[in-house]
RNA sequence: GGCGCGGUAGCCAAGUGGUAAGGCAGAGGUCUGCAAAACCUUUACUCGCGGGUUCGAUUCCCGCCCGCGCCUCCA
């Protein structure tokens, strides 16, 4: 079947089709650099990462565009209490979200952008919205005003008719028209940093640098937009209007959103206490694979309860796939090929490109690795898993591997290099040979300390990094 | 109150109108100088509860209960 993803717009699941041929336009609301980010963000970076990955198996040539959010509230408050500039203070965070990125092996997408340095794109944007009659001025910031737009709320499904029964407003916006508008250009306040430009000095409201920027470099329409879910509203709706409100025309066409993760069922928050970052989780000991297989192998749609037992469960199945793999290479197999085994990495393979197609089930991809893995290793004990069998099982393992990327060990640095470690297994299988097993157990210990582990297997001995 | 997502074995989780993938944990076993590691076997007559449609529902419809999120510049 089709490539399909789930469809925020039209909340059902939808036949992937770029607007043009084989290029997909793809934008990413990347996340507010106030602070370190949590791994409930990497999970969405992670998502993008693997719908970029698997776009690109599919055939499609990217052009994803993701955004800094380096101009916000809390980022003029800390800045200002550190007596630092804007980019002073973003740089230092957008640096450590850019190596989280790497430690997780994600791609970086195409093109990074940053809010501050598209002042005139928003400028623009809300000029136009201005020519079209969507927008007022009040106290000297620009409003998009949502009565002019009949279509809003078309993405989050919300009916704005009898509306905000029970919703809190917020009573300091009282220069709004309309509670539910929405400002597009903030005036200048205080000492706060603020640009002059065509619509008075002031700074950009959230929402407008996505709309701008994404139009600027992927043109009126894009493909896919991504997100958080709580992007949906309002950040995603207010994109929509300030896009097709100036251009008349659709600004995306499927709309992505990742799931939250949560802690104790709780969607993370510092005053819970249950705010974990990439370097809270690495100084704990988890390794950056466990940590991205954790986080990829409940579907991107679905909420994701993190807990510690979950990482170690995490940790211990990605040990079954890469025990596999050590023994694909270590092992000694028969020559020939084994028609059933054959038959089986076919059907693995087919049954984890359906589970990536069918809006990146993970799960099931993942299943149907693990599948094989079993019926393999079966294999391997009954002495009918051939020479001949081994390109395919390889094959499927760098297939799963070029989407999950987990199965290399990431070296903590100062490891002993495989020649090292190699050197020692040889004098110690010597040692064996001489009944010398106080030696032989000597080194064992020794390499065990520095985090090798050695299998004595009939083929020979293994060894392998924890 | 409105909108949205979900409730499947101890935990995580896939899935389909025809009688429940996979992973972790647990139990048993194989291998081994000792061990470690690894591998294998095994665990839901049942899919939140109550109705309905159907020859047949975990899967469709209705109602209810429970959890989570959004409705405040939160991924």
């Amino acid at each position: 079947m089709a490539l399909r993803f789930y469809n925020t717009l039209t909340q059902r699941v939808e036949d992937f089709t770029p607007l043009d041929g084989k290029t997909v336009r793809m934008y990413t609301c990347g996340p507010t650099v106030y602070h370190y980010v949590h791994i409930g963000n990497l999970r969405t970076s992670l998502f993008q990462d693997i719908l970029r990955r698997w776009l690109a198996y599919r055939g499609y040539t990217l052009m994803h565009v993701m955004n800094i959010t380096d101009v916000e509230d809390k980022i003029i408050r800390n800045a200002m209490q550190q007596g630092k500039s804007l980019s002073e203070y973003t740089a230092q965070y957008e640096q450590a979200f850019l190596e989280d990125m790497a430690t997780l092996r994600m791609q970086r997408p195409e093109r990074i952008v940053r809010a501050t340095e598209h002042i005139e794109e928003m400028v623009a944007n809300v000029e136009a919205l201005t020519a079209k009659g969507f927008t007022y001025v009040a106290e000297g910031s620009v409003y998009f005003r949502i009565a002019s737009f009949p279509s809003y709320g078309k993405l989050s499904h919300i009916h704005f008719e009898g509306q905000m029964a029970g919703a809190r407003l917020d009573m300091d916006e009282y220069e709004k028209d309309d509670a539910r508008d929405f400002v597009l250009w903030k005036a200048r306040k205080g000492d706060e940093p603020f640009w002059d430009t065509r619509l008075g000095p002031g700074r950009p409201g959230w929402h407008i640098e996505c709309s701008a920027m994404a139009m600027k470099y992927l043109g009126e329409t894009l493909d896919i937009h991504t997100g958080g879910i709580d992007l949906t509203f309002p950040h995603h709706e207010n994109e929509i209007a300030q896009a097709e409100g100036a251009t008349g025309k659709q600004f995306v066409r499927y709309w992505l959103h990742a799931e939250h993760l949560l802690v104790d069922w709780q969607k993370m928050s510092k005053s819970l206490g249950n705010f974990y970052t990439l370097r809270d989780l690495l100084e704990k000991g988890y390794s950056p694979e466990a940590i991205r297989y954790q986080l990829s192998q409940v579907p991107y749609r679905n909420k994701l309860n993190f807990t510690f037992d979950g990482l170690a469960a995490s940790s211990t199945a990605l040990d079954r796939l890469r025990n596999f793999k050590l023994r694909l290479d270590t092992a000694k197999f028969a020559e020939g090929a084994n028609a059933a085994l054959s038959e089986a990495a076919i059907k693995a393979r087919a049954a984890f490109d359906e589970g990536m197609d069918a809006d990146l089930n993970t799960a099931e991809a993942l299943g149907a690795v693990f599948e094989y893995v079993r019926i393999a290793n079966i294999a391997m004990d009954a002495g009918e898993f051939k020479v001949g069998n081994t390109p395919q099982a390889h094959a499927l393992l760098d297939h799963f591997d070029a989407i999950f990327q987990v199965l290399a060990v990431t070296r903590a640095a100062g490891a002993k290099d495989d020649a090292e470690i190699q050197a020692l297994v040889d004098e110690r299988t010597q040692a064996k040979k001489a009944r010398n097993f106080k030696r032989s157990d000597e080194i064992r210990d020794q390499l065990a300390a520095d985090g090798i582990v050695l299998e004595d297997t009939k083929d020979g001995v293994r060894w392998k990094r924890k």
